[in-house]
DNA sequence: TAATGTGAAGTTTTTCACAGCG
DNA sequence: CGCTGTGAAAAACTTCACATTA
């Protein structure tokens, strides 16, 4: 889902598939716990059990990364968790600002496992002078007149916004503006940004309707178990009425009202 | 990220890749914008201008959905918004329960295009016995021991866990013990379910990772335009020391204690 | 001998490019 | 003519299966 970067490095010999990148956190996540146990080794086997993926999906992640595992005995869990660590950058400690702090901005800055591994939250923003100030989490809130400049301060590369959508896109607009080169957007909006800016999205609804077109599907899957009973359709709400000529070719549950058959 | 469901539908008629299903929601938000502002018709370019992706692969996934333009004049914007609501199952309404109010889980209970499109909090539940009666987003706060008959009263049958790590994968257990088939995990937990059950994560610590990771990269790149200065390493806590023998060959920056050169 | 590392095969997803239709 | 719908090609990703090696 990340935005812009079109370019390969022209060696192509560190290019880490973003497929393995996506999954690398899922690995730390699980060897840390593996280490706070004092466990010292672990095979692709387990370790791919903990992280819920499959062995050889494991291995040939690992194998991107180099060959850092023994023939016979598997990994060794501190040496991996560094590897890994290193490998995404989390050896150094990234400054993260958080601009809109309303309920879902407060619980991201109180979110613990957040400052735990290579970020901190550096800065709180929000649009409202009221809130300018008021500590959430421990830090003062301030407000997004001074935006620009409590970025550069902090040397934030990394920005997350929590704003109403309607604000989403012009904070994105001062953000990298400011120098951040890094998004991480809870705003249920489409963000544009130039090129070598990343965005990724976490995006609630969108997970939610995810979820129901499986929910839905299964549901379909049992009334056809049953015996073929009538399509599952629920309590429809009138649906609109097509504009111009009929003779769609849905696949099947075409617009009601226009249904031929 | 779903789990669960190895089988496919015998026929493959109407086998929606799970990468488009994955992108209708972004159309459809695009499309609701556009349906209030009463745009009658979109182009295949626009409407995947606004939804962020490439106008091919936006009308390959409609393709799956059935011929729903006009060639020359592009998608009726009433009809695509029904269609896709169909297709996602947001015809009918999805009762929702929240297991977990602390900062995140109030969020999300406050969250106002949550209840919007599709879905509605039917109710909260929380261990904490303190909390039982309290109104969060003017729904009262129930207790975990009633947990499996809230969820079969109300007919849940998704849930939202936003509980501890701890507490994570009990709850999920439980959900699933009470008739809920799918789930969307926002702790920092792999659960494991049988199948038939999907889950989905959202895990804002994997999130900052990946953009660590290319965040690193980035400053890897600035560096080696400003004429190849030493690898970019920042002040790197001391590395742990490799347990058994050396002679490692990670594509680069081995662990600097047992750096060969 | 047990488990890694990896070519090769298989699957899914994206992109191309253009035939076909309104 | 303009834009959709879609085969076909390309790319990305996953899985298989086994040679390799500690």
């Amino acid at each position: 889902m990340a935005t812009g970067r079109t370019h390969r490095p022209a060696t192509r010999s560190r290019g880490i598939p973003e497929a393995t990148v996506a999954r690398l956190p899922l690995y730390l996540r699980a060897l840390t716990a593996l280490s706070e146990r004092s466990v010292p080794t672990v095979s692709s086997e387990e370790l791919a059990a903990a992280a819920g993926v499959n062995s050889a999906k494991l291995r040939k992640d690992f194998s991107y990364l180099g060959s850092y595992g023994t023939r016979g005995v598997g990994y060794d869990v501190e040496y991996l968790v560094y590897q890994i660590s290193r490998e995404l950058g989390l050896t150094q400690d990234w400054p993260v600002a958080i601009v809109g702090i309303g309920n879902l901005g407060a619980a991201l800055a109180n979110y613990g496992g957040f400052a735990s591994r290579g970020f901190r939250v550096a800065a709180l923003i929000d649009a409202d002078p009221a809130m300018a100030g008021t500590p959430v989490a421990g830090i003062a809130v301030q407000h997004t007149d001074d935006l620009d400049r409590i970025i550069s301060e902090n040397g934030v590369s990394i920005g997350v916004i929590t704003t109403p959508p309607g604000a989403a896109q012009q904070v994105c607009d001062r953000l990298v503006a400011a120098g951040v080169t890094s998004i991480l957007n809870f705003a249920p909006t489409v963000l544009s940004v130039p090129d070598g800016v990343d965005v990724r999205k976490v995006d609630l609804s969108i997970e939610l309707q995810i979820l129901a077109f499986h929910e839905q599907r299964k549901a379909g899957e049992e009334a056809a178990a049953d015996g073929r009973a009538g399509a599952v359709d629920g309590p429809d709400a009138a649906p609109p009425v097509r504009a111009t000529s009929a003779g769609r070719k849905g696949p099947d549950g075409d617009m009601p009202a226009v249904m031929p058959a």
